[in-house]
DNA sequence: CATAAAATTGACTGATTAGTCAAGTAAATT
DNA sequence: AATTTACTTGACTAATCAGTCAATTTTATG
């Protein structure tokens, strides 16, 4: 078993508290506490708490939803493989919801550089979506225009639940969007 | 013309400070420095920094959209009433987003009350989506799932255009959305 | 083993935070 | 006009914040 280093230690404990508390509320103090680790460690390693959380978006963030997707492009029908991967919610915080989405309304108006970075993990998100959509009758504008609105309709659906503080209404959304889906493929 | 009393000036200041740079990010000195007015002002109306953000989503959030959707149930196409909302976005500040939404993402997981003024908000806005659906064909529990939907779809299309801080994706998602309403319409 | 480089410690700084409070002013009531 | 109540002022507190840095320990290199 590899030996966990100190900044796989920081990364996690960072990403942890992002998460459930966002980036503000979350003291340098906190992660180092969580972590286990002083204050010239962190400095060490990152130049700052921005840095920090870049690191955090660009090896955590997108790294998780890499490994939840990559497989798609390979599956017989990846449409359904990305429904089968939106109903699976046992492993899923609605109270906390969509990390991505929660650090894009926090950060992505108040500074460039995170913007741009969450801004290349939600792009790639959307091609994984992109490529679960495999309809005859579209060509790769339409099926792009159509992954926009899933995605758009996942991630809203994340925030009712958390809205709500409980699971249900994301539940409901996504059924309702995959009926919706499975109607409109009949009748296009 | 009536005066503004300090009441309104703080709801005011704290509405848009909390808008555009969150609640955590948003200090009382910020509040009292844009509405020209000093602590003792403050902590004689609110008893806390959360009391002020429980008047502005209960205030001045909740009539908001009250004032932008109250006439839908009176209207001839109540979805096309919507539609026309929706695509008007001259006033919208995409950069920022929905602040309902920002809200529920900062503040529903960490206090139960917050959550709870955040969740009659969006109930209350869910319903003028309810209310923007008349298909013959559906019953309400199905009027009522549709209308979750599209508005998860509509917020999910304001976090879209935030993340990108670009309203394109944002029209594209609404666009694509409404198309899709009408195929469903047709064939349902 | 000796030396250099990298990593770690934690006390410290100066700025900022939400909230308090005694003193003062303005408005309402008798 | 006198008195009470409502409102406003701004200095103050204690806690917390991100970041610094000289001293120390650990690891790598000759």
């Amino acid at each position: 078993m590899k030996k966990t280093t100190t900044r796989e230690k920081l990364i996690n404990s960072a990403h942890k508290l992002f998460y459930k508390k966002g980036y503000n509320a979350t003291s340098i103090d906190d992660i180092l506490k969580d972590a286990g680790l002083n204050k010239g460690s962190l400095y060490h390693l990152f130049k700052s708490k921005k840095e920090l959380l870049l690191a955090v978006i660009n090896e955590r963030i997108e790294y998780n939803f890499a490994k939840k997707y990559k497989d798609i492009a390979m599956a017989k029908n990846p449409l359904e493989f990305l429904k089968q991967k939106l109903i699976a919610t046992d492993d899923f915080d609605f109270k906390h919801g969509c990390m991505l989405n929660n650090l894009i309304q926090e950060m992505s108006p108040v500074d460039k550089d995170i913007a741009k970075a969450l801004l290349k993990v939600y792009n790639d998100l959307e091609y994984y979506y992109f490529l679960s959509i495999r309809n005859k009758d579209m060509d790769d504008k339409e099926k792009q225009s159509l992954a926009k609105m899933i995605l758009a309709t996942v991630e809203g659906a994340i925030t009712a639940a958390k809205a709500a503080q409980d699971k249900a209404p994301y539940i409901k959304i996504i059924e309702q969007l995959f009926e919706f889906l499975e109607k409109y493929r009949q009748h296009a």
